[in-house]
DNA sequence: TGTGGGTTTATTGTATACAATTCCTTCTCG
DNA sequence: CGAGAAGGAATTGTATACAATAAACCCACA
């Protein structure tokens, strides 16, 4: 897309993903199209791509709304994430070469010091976490694969939360990445594999420890508005 | 979407899939749009969604093209699939009900009947294979899922070659599915699984046999294009 | 009350004109 | 000859006006 037609996009999608609109809101074509300061035409074509990223829904009628995600949702999409990556850690052990592993490297060891300094720097885990996997994505040269797992991955509710990781669960997950750095090392799909599938795992009960408690409270609030 | 751009997109679908548009071609927005019927912006409307179908590719400026498959391509998708039908399978197993078994057992009744018939009815096969897939997508109630697997099973390669198929290969697709319908009744979701994976697999290389011939031929093709 | 039908308003869909970009041809200069 | 720039043609992007549809409202009537 050109430029107007990006920065609608851009526009909405920081609004969904900073919760300045809130999950079940409806999106009104012509006023999104004042705030970001394009006409309708590009803010259609920006709602069309954020619905193919699962941030907004349609109803039957056309109408479009701020996706909402019940628990049992986000559980959905971690046990997806679990098979997609650990089967994209599969293919990229099997085909990993010496610059890519090296590249991995250095960017977990980043990761490391971003997790053990005081505070630990979140945003930067995030940006480097971010990185690592689509590293590894990339290796796996699977372009199929690179689509499928792309709307799974852009998913503010995962996003907007990571800060509640408590710093020894930051600690673990660069751990975990230097278990998979050994399984590409030994280019050992099925443990890459495994690792991977873990990790993302683990990720989910993080996320649902941390999050259980305020999902009961936006169930009531559902309730209440439904 | 509504008349307009429901039109453009199941007439340039059609178009792909029937061939009458062959891969590698570009589209251009106004030749679409006199050709369906309507104006230019439902035609983009309805290249958007056949983007995301994975039935048209953009380039780097925008310029729209109908998909071409290499091999690996193909045999990229068809891993997904396995995977993904795969999960799908185990999680239909685990939630199966007696009414929806009921209803695979007459779905794959009929499609034994379609391809036991001489000649064979091979539309009203893949019109119930459809089916009898779609049910057991139903059933997995996973919405995410649907989604993932909805980009991965409406690809025009597999349909307009399915017509190659032996006798042979069809008889066993439906022994297949009786066998699916076992591990359901047992609520097996790893047998589920496996003779699902199983099936796509077999699916793929009966493929790739009736197609090893044609895709030489059909890089040679584009080599001379190029 | 509260329910059905018709009217009004809000919102999305479509067509069209024009702007911006990309592509292709051709010409110049080395 | 070849590379690269300039101009023109083809194609896509955007704005806007209007049409079609869905939601909200209101009021008569039971």
């Amino acid at each position: 897309m050109s430029r107007a037609s990006d920065r609608a996009f851009d526009t909405i999608r920081s609004m969904i993903v900073s919760g300045e609109l809130s999950p079940g809101e409806q999106l009104i074509e012509e006023a999104l199209a004042e705030r970001c300061g394009v006409s309708r035409t590009p803010v259609r074509d920006a709602l069309r791509r954020l619905e193919s990223d699962m941030l907004v829904q349609r109803n039957d009628t056309q109408r479009t709304f701020v996706a909402d995600w019940s628990l049992d949702d986000v559980a959905d999409v971690f046990e997806l994430r679990a098979m997609l990556e650990g089967h994209a850690a599969k293919l990229a052990a099997e085909r990993m070469d010496d610059a890519a592993l090296e590249r991995l490297r250095k960017c977990n060891s980043a990761l490391r010091a971003a997790v053990k300094s005081s505070p630990p720097d979140i945003d930067l885990f995030l940006e480097l976490n971010r990185e690592f996997h689509a590293l590894i994505l990339k290796v796996a040269s699977s372009p199929r694969l690179a689509t499928l797992l792309a709307t799974l991955i852009e998913q503010p509710v995962i996003w907007r939360t990571a800060h509640h990781y408590s710093a020894d669960e930051l600690v673990r997950s660069s751990a975990e990445h230097d278990e998979l750095l050994a399984a590409f090392a030994r280019k050992d799909g099925a443990w890459a594999q495994s690792v991977m599938s873990g990790h993302i795992r683990r990720a989910y009960h993080a996320y649902a420890d941390a999050h259980h408690g305020l999902t009961a409270i936006d169930a009531a609030d559902r309730k209440r508005r439904a």
